[in-house]
RNA sequence: GCUGGGAUAGCGAAGUGGUCAAACGCAUUAGACUGUAAAUCUAACGGCUCACGCCUUCGUAGGUUCGAAUCCUACUCCCAGCA
């Protein structure tokens, strides 16, 4: 993988670049549609790539438990698998030893004596789905309830199998109420677990390699997956701190940002990004990971994140929510500027009444194939009253075209401002 | 006409003497959702009140009882079977 900031805004950390992967190119910042289990709910892969989509997300985690990455390999790998054919970034399962575990972090609450605490504590763990160890994470299967163990070196062989192009290495994500010293817990286990990844992965490409005629050697190369680091240390900068720079100093392919947007504020959010902004060194793609509304994406970008991905756009769509950029405001350049900068968003609940009679598209300057084709609120209202299938694709549909123009605009604003960075 | 069964909140449907303004589902009205155990979840849902609480409800009208959606009587309507 390579990575080229192209521009770069001398007042803020805003830029555009490319990352070059094995299965094509990526122009950044980039929004990445969550695909867990393989496919972007609803969302056929010609789809994908007229809305705008560059790369997608697969789930270890997922796709290990099902179909399993052995056959997934046998038929090409995931892009091949799932026909979308392009780049792909597969998720550890790190995540899911939060969000299925969460319990397993979770203290008692302060008013409960104190000497029931551990007893609150195994009781949590008892029904939790996962248990965490210095070695690896043991996972209850949600769907047979079988126990397997991922360790840092396993997560990177399935992701390997799947044929990932950016791969993300084991890691702890403790939720945003977490006390301190489980977070640092956490983050030291996310650098000694990272360190793992790394030698497994340079290992297995070194045996290849060997193996290799040395003609190969350059295509090999390319073909090796990027691993990014992930920077855990929840809401406390000394943390977030010393993890970034541990990982900063193993000369990775990229670094991402974890363990936000969990629950904590969204000013205590920002202010680690900024914190990371500038540790993190610069000619490396950065990765929110997990982040956002649009407006959260509009704020990042700010702060140097080039990458990120969001279940938002398809889940609200099946939450029957879609977002709707407020109106491009008029008026003086001046005016018109100071508007600029606070680009807001919409949700729109087509589940409330107040939309049964609206003879209104959801945008009339949307071009997204629902808005284009004039679909009206109302109809696309009862739709979703009717729970008829095609209201969450038209709602997917719209929020996913929603998302990618948001990044465009996003390109073409940094792209049009003079810049200082040119490589 | 006879025999049997039934009538419960917008709909469906529990409940057969007190803990019943009445389970549950649907519908309705809101809310939540940020590396997807999520086309999910939460709440409200007779009236008045911010709330404590008060008031009116279980086909209709009477009755028994300290107390009735629940027991008795009559009536009205519905369903099934038989004439």
């Amino acid at each position: 993988m390579k990575f080229l900031v192209k521009k770069q805004t001398n007042k803020s950390s805003l830029r555009i670049g490319e990352l070059t992967t094995a299965n094509g190119k990526i122009q950044t910042p980039v929004f990445m549609p969550v695909g867990t289990v393989g496919a972007v709910k609803s969302v056929a892969p010609w789809e994908l790539h007229d809305l705008g989509a560059e790369i997608i997300l697969g789930n270890t985690y997922h796709l290990y438990l099902r179909p399993g990455e052995k056959l997934i390999a046998e038929l090409g790998g995931l892009s091949e698998y799932n026909r979308w054919q392009g780049p792909v970034l597969t998720d550890s399962g790190g995540f899911q030893a939060f969000s299925l575990g969460k319990r397993n972090f979770q203290f008692p609450i302060s008013n409960f004596q104190t000497n029931s605490k551990s007893e609150i504590r195994n009781e949590g763990k008892e029904n939790s789905l996962v248990k965490i160890t210095d070695d690896g994470v043991e996972f209850k299967s949600y769907l047979d309830g079988s126990k397997h163990f991922f360790t840092p070196e396993k997560v990177i062989d399935i992701q390997l199998a799947l044929g990932s192009n950016i791969i993300m290495p084991l890691d702890v994500c403790p939720p945003a109420s977490e006390l301190k010293f489980e977070v640092e817990k956490a983050a030291g286990l996310s650098i000694k677990w990272l360190k793992r990844s790394k030698k497994h992965l340079d290992r297995k490409f070194q045996e290849t390699r060997s193996k290799s005629q040395t003609n190969l050697k350059s295509q090999i190369i390319n073909l090796k997956p990027a691993l990014f680091g992930i920077v855990q240390g929840g809401i406390f900068p000394d943390l977030r701190k010393y993890c970034a720079e541990k990982m900063v100093a193993m000369d990775l392919d990229g670094y991402a940002i974890g363990g936000l947007a969990v629950g904590e504020k969204k000013k205590e959010m920002f202010k680690i990004v900024a914190l990371l902004n500038d540790i993190l060194p610069v000619e490396k793609p950065r990765y929110l990971m997990g982040v956002g509304t649009p407006e959260d994406i509009i704020q990042a970008t700010k702060l140097g994140i080039d990458m990120f991905d969001c279940v938002l756009p398809t889940r609200m769509a099946r939450h029957n929510v879609a977002y709707v950029k407020l109106k491009t405001p008029t008026g003086s350049a001046k005016a018109r500027k100071n508007e600029k900068l606070i680009t807001q968003y919409r949700e729109i609940n087509l589940l409330n009444s107040k939309y049964r009679e609206d003879k209104n598209s959801l945008d009339e300057n949307c071009q997204c194939p629902t808005c284009k084709n004039q679909f009206s609120t109302s109809y696309l209202s009862h739709l979703v009253r009717e729970k008829e299938i095609l209201g969450v694709r038209l709602l997917t549909l719209h929020n996913l075209w929603t998302y990618f123009a948001l990044m465009r605009e996003i390109r073409a604003s940094i792209d049009k401002r003079l810049t200082i960075r040119e490589n």
